[in-house]
Order: C-alpha cells, then sequence, then structure tokens
DNA sequence: CTGAAAGCGCTTACAG
DNA sequence: CTGAAAGCGCTTACAG
C-alpha cells in the first residue's frame, strides 16, 4: 500500500536476502544479528551470509532502532549553536573529543540543532524528544531545562550531561570539570608566594561552572586563614574594570584571580582596565585566571591559571554514554558523576607579593 | 511480543490520543500530520489536538522516518575526522555554514563517523550505506569512492558533494569554489604589475582542487602570453624549497604563486625557504596564495590572494540538498551543481614587478 | 467525513 | 534446528 518514496533501484532487505538463500526473514535477522542464543546449522548460517554479501545488504537503522534494538547513534544536543562562530575555542575541543570517542566505539552522532532556534517552550520539549531516535544522548549548555530533560530520563533513555549538574535532585549524570580544587588550588599557589589581599572577579551569570570556581576560590582563601568578606567583585557585561582596579591599588591588593567562561568577559575587561592603568603582570599585580582564556591580549602569554580538561571530557562522555547504552536495563547502574582534574598551568603572569 | 527494552514510563504514542479522543489512531496520525488532503470536522480535530496537548504528545521520529515520511536529518560524511585537530581551519568554517543553514531549515545533523577509522572497502561501503537513514547526505573529502557513491546515487538518494567533483560522468551534485576563476585572477592582477616571469608551486597530490587552481593560473598566464611550459613547480611532503628559490633567483622570477591546501605544505615550505634565504616580500620577491594560509608564518599578513567562501559552501549545499530531499521524485530535478565565487583578499605581499 | 488495514524493515519471544 | 507471527509507532491509500 505503501509509496515506495523514491524512484530507483531499491536498497536490498533482509527479506531479498531471505529469498535468495530460501530461509525466512526471521532466520536472516538472526544470523545476521550474530545471536548465539538461537543455534544454526552453518550451512544454513553460510548460505545467508553468502546471500547477504552478494546482494551488498546493509542494514536499515532505522527499523533496526524501532524494533528496540540499538542504533550505534549517540545524540549530541547543545542548548546554544553546535558550531558557535565566536566561541569556537570552547566547545570545539569537546567536539573533537567527542567525536574522536565516538568513532572509537563505533558510534555515530547526531547533532540536533532543534534548540538553536531559541525557541518556545514547547519547541524545547519536541527538540529534546527528539533526541530518542538515537540510542542515547550527550547535552551540552549552561542551563537546563529540567522538565523535558527529568522526563527523559524517567523513560530511563541513557543521557550523560557535559559539565556539572546539580539539578533535578543531583541525579543528572554528567562528566565535569573539578573547577572547586583546580580553583582553591590556584589560591594556594597565590597565598603561597606571599600573597594576602586576593581579589576574585566575575561575571554576574550565575550557573555552576561560575559557582564552584567561586567555591574553590573561598575555600582557599579559607583554608589559608584569608579573610574572605570582601574577596569576590563582580562585573556586568560591558562593565570597565578602571575604577575596580583603582581600588585594588588603594587597597594593598597584590593579586587577583579572574574567572574564565564561554565569553572570557570577565577577563577581557580586566586585562583591558590593567593596560590602561599602565600595570603590567606580574611586576605590579599578579594575575591568574581560571581556565584557558581565549587569547592573553595585553597580559603576556600565557597566563597562570589551569586547563580545562575540554577534550577528555568530551571522551569521557562518549564512554559513559555508551555504557549506559550498552547496560543491561534490568540492572540499575549508579548515576554516573565525574569530575576531570583540571592541570594547572604555571604560566608568566604571577609572581612573589611584592 | 516484543519487549520495551527499557523500563520506565512510556511516552505516549497516537495510540493513546486516540484513545483519550474516540478517535482511530488513524485519524490522529492525519490531525497531527497537518494534511489537507484529508477533511475533518473541526471538533474531531480539536479534540484530537487537545488529547495530543494533554498527554504531551511527540511523534517517534524513528517511526516516522519508517513509516517512509521525512526524518528532518541531513547526514554529514566525511573521509576523514569531521573535527580535525590540525586542520580546524579547513574543515570549521564549512561546518559552521551547514549547521547555520541546517538549524535555520528545521534539519538535524547526523555526522557518520564510520569514515574515521580509515577501514576496508567493504567498511567504507557500509559506511556510505548507512548515510540513508538521514533523508539526505552531505559529502566532505579530497576523493570519492564511486562504487559505493553511485551506487547511493542510483537509488535516488539525495546528496551533494561539498567541493566540485568531476566523477562519475560528472552527475555528482555538488557545491564547490571557482577555482579556475580566482587563480586565474590572481595571475592576471601580477601581470597587471608588470610580472612576467611568474612559477606556480603546488603540492603533488592530484585533487580537483589542486588540477583547478592550476588550470587557471596556466589559463590567467595564457591569457597574458606568457610562457607556460617551465611555470608549474612541485614539492612533494617534507621537501625544502630552498633550492628553488636559489634557481628562481638566477632565472629573474619575481613573482611566485602558491597553492593552499588542507595541509598548507606547499606554504609553509616555501615561506620558510624565503625566511632562509633572507627574502622578504614583495621587496625580492611578490607572492600570491592560492587560499587561506593557516598562518602566514615569517611572511607579512595578510598575504595577497583569495578567499574560499566556505561557510558559504556549507549553507549553499544544505539548501541545495534540502531541495533535493522536498522534490517530487517524480519530476527529474537537473543535476545541480555550483560554484561559488572565492573574494580576492588585496593582502601586502605583492607589488610591482621590480 | 472517518476508520480499518496494510505496510515501512527490522527483532524477538514462541511454536513447531 | 527453523519458521510463522506479533510488534515497534507511525503514514497512506482505500473502503465505507
Amino acid at each position: 500500500v505503501a509509496v515506495t518514496g523514491r524512484t530507483g533501484k531499491r536498497a536490498p532487505r533482509q527479506a531479498d536476502i531471505a529469498r535468495l538463500a530460501g530461509v525466512s526473514q526471521a532466520t536472516v535477522s538472526v544470523v545476521l544479528g550474530g545471536r548465539q542464543s538461537v543455534r544454526l546449522s552453518a550451512t544454513t548460517r553460510q548460505r545467508v551470509l553468502d546471500a547477504a554479501d552478494e546482494l551488498g545488504y546493509q542494514p536499515d537503522p532505522v527499523a533496526t532502532r524501532l524494533a528496540s534494538a540499538r542504533n550505534n547513534m549517540l545524540g549530541l544536543y547543545t542548548f546554544t549553536a553546535t558550531f558557535p562562530t565566536d566561541v569556537a575555542h570552547s566547545y570545539y575541543p569537546i567536539l573533537v573529543g567527542i567525536e574522536e570517542q565516538a568513532a572509537a566505539l563505533g558510534q555515530d552522532l547526531v547533532l540536533f540543532t532543534g534548540a538553536s532556534g531559541g525557541g518556545s517552550r514547547a519547541r524545547d520539549e519536541a527538540a529534546i524528544r527528539r533526541t530518542r531516535i538515537a540510542d542515547g544522548c550527550l547535552f551540552l549548555g549552561r542551563h537546563v531545562p529540567v522538565g523535558p530533560i527529568g522526563r527523559l530520563m524517567e523513560s530511563a533513555f541513557p543521557l550523560v550531561f557535559i559539565g556539572r549538574r546539580d539539578e533535578l535532585d543531583g541525579r543528572i549524570p554528567h562528566v565535569g570539570a573539578d573547577y572547586v580544587a583546580a580553583s582553591a588550588a590556584v589560591v594556594g599557589q597565590l597565598v603561597g608566594l606571599g600573597h594576602r589581599r586576593i581579589r576574585y572577579l566575575r561575571e554576574r551569570d550565575d550557573a555552576l561552572p561560575s559557582t564552584d570556581r567561586e567555591r574553590g576560590v573561598l575555600r582557599g582563601a579559607a583554608d589559608a586563614g584569608l579573610p574572605v568578606d570582601d574577596m569576590v567583585v563582580h562585573v556586568g557585561p560591558g562593565e570597565s574594570c578602571d575604577e575596580l582596579v583603582a581600588t585594588w591599588r588603594t587597597e594593598g591588593v597584590t593579586a587577583v584571580v579572574v574567572e574564565e567562561t564561554d565569553t572570557g568577559a570577565a577577563f577581557t575587561a580586566l586585562t583591558r582596565a590593567l593596560e590602561r592603568a599602565g600595570l603590567s603582570c606580574p611586576d605590579d599585580l599578579s594575575l591568574a585566571v581560571l581556565g584557558t582564556p581565549p587569547s592573553s591580549g595585553p597580559v603576556p602569554s600565557p597566563v597562570t591559571g589551569f586547563e580545562v580538561p575540554r577534550r577528555e571530557m568530551g571522551r569521557r562522555a562518549v564512554e559513559l554514554l555508551v555504557e549506559l547504552v550498552t547496560a543491561d536495563p534490568a540492572v540499575d547502574l549508579p548515576v554516573r558523576q565525574e569530575l576531570l582534574a583540571c592541570a594547572p598551568r604555571a604560566g608568566g603572569t604571577v609572581g612573589p607579593a611584592g
């Protein structure tokens, strides 16, 4: 009844193989599926294999998936454009890691672009629901639409977030970076060099990567017995840091730690202000950045701080997702959540306290 | 009989809506599919819509696809890793364009990583066959496996190559760059500045982007009445250009045009040799490059030449592919092949002939 | 105007 | 050891 939809030669199906080999279509499925649970005579098996080979058979992944088997496709859902034009430096290494590991594990990747439209709630819901076409899905973005994601998790659809998440009672599987430890270590390093008056500059946007870094900084300061009350300073989008820098000079601040985000706004604002004030690092002020700045601009490169292991995060997320996908659905796995260490970057912008 | 395969709450199906609205599942399909060919009473339609809304229905993309409708998924098959670590500069803008346009047209993207394995013929065949999971597929790479691609085309599977192709009797749909015209224009520019002794340096690997550039260079030279016999010079991978540069000096060569490829090998070899020889551009020698070099290295930036419109190629390829996918299969479209113009880049490495 | 049926190409219990 | 049947969740002619 249904129409082929296209002219041209049809791709061979299991039914074609069955006809050629003189067996039933179900037998073909068993042979090609490589299921040992069912035992077939070697000759039957070989006849099927030969017929499949002769016809150049390739299974239809859509049908395979609908029949509840696996697809070998992993989804990647980004809450913004997957290939950002201006923040390529941030996502790209993650994508490289994802593709690398997906290829290694024989998984194709579905990029769900639905989110890019910046759509309504209903569109988001539909877009997220659509990830089901894959065996499982990776999610990447600063914020989580808890409704749709919760429903996906309820239905036991395998998913892994890239970046730590604490929504949904902390049950969201993820691979993140240990910003807390890395940030605390940066402060520890400064303290070790004799710095006592340290400021932490961050953007206003509250997302976990930001609050984790702040927690780390405060922990590092507290561990060293430093006063913490006036340590954290915010800078809004588009704001200048000129006044802040001037204030710090009068306060005797010797080191500044700055947040690094996708946009790099805080870092850029700070380095511009330092340049305008004619201050150089580390001579006039020690500077550390909690991540990898897009380019150090006026400040000597590399800037002291740490590396976010983006590529490894991508790779590891794929590994975890494949584990979830291939796991026996009967057994309940513990929620998979991992934080990867951030390697320190020595850099040249930190020196002993004056 | 079949098992759900997963624990957890099932997502609502059309059958659930039908039960709730008191209609048949097929009617639900008609309503939600928005088909005007079938006319339904407004009340029935509304009841179905309400029920769908109440259940939070989202169609199963896999089932939709299997039932021979469209999928809104476009494939992207690269004959190497999709996200190259070292040649990111070359593919990335294409990917950006692809994603941009795919998102604009509501298409998801399937990245087929099968090729990355560097597999056998059979693996290639399987990997390429697998692209059928999408409504159509984009192909990206220097070489074409004509067998599998030919079979795909025979079956009327919509596909578009990025980059000009002349295989399969020139019937492969593609979006390329007009290297011939752009390369001829570069030579024309040099001639206009009085250069008569010009050399063209290229790599040995023969692919269409290389031969098109060479054709353009030779055409530009021929149009200007320049002798063409000793114009083209090859450099192998890893070879130095030191001797070439020395020879050119004795031959009175005043301008060199160099090929630009993914690896940038020829350009890099040449600029290193120029540096070692202590030659500067454009004072000692005019230099033009047929593309956008990864970074100009020792040579002043930007280098005179042209821009490959990679992002536009990606965008346009998606547009063409969607046209093919949505075309009425009954009517035969002409083979879609387009060459995009390369914008000239003035640069600062070309001057009047000494 | 609406519903029952067949089919997309597979997998998987189940019956011989 | 092998085959017939049901089912995955849809779409689409076709019959009422």
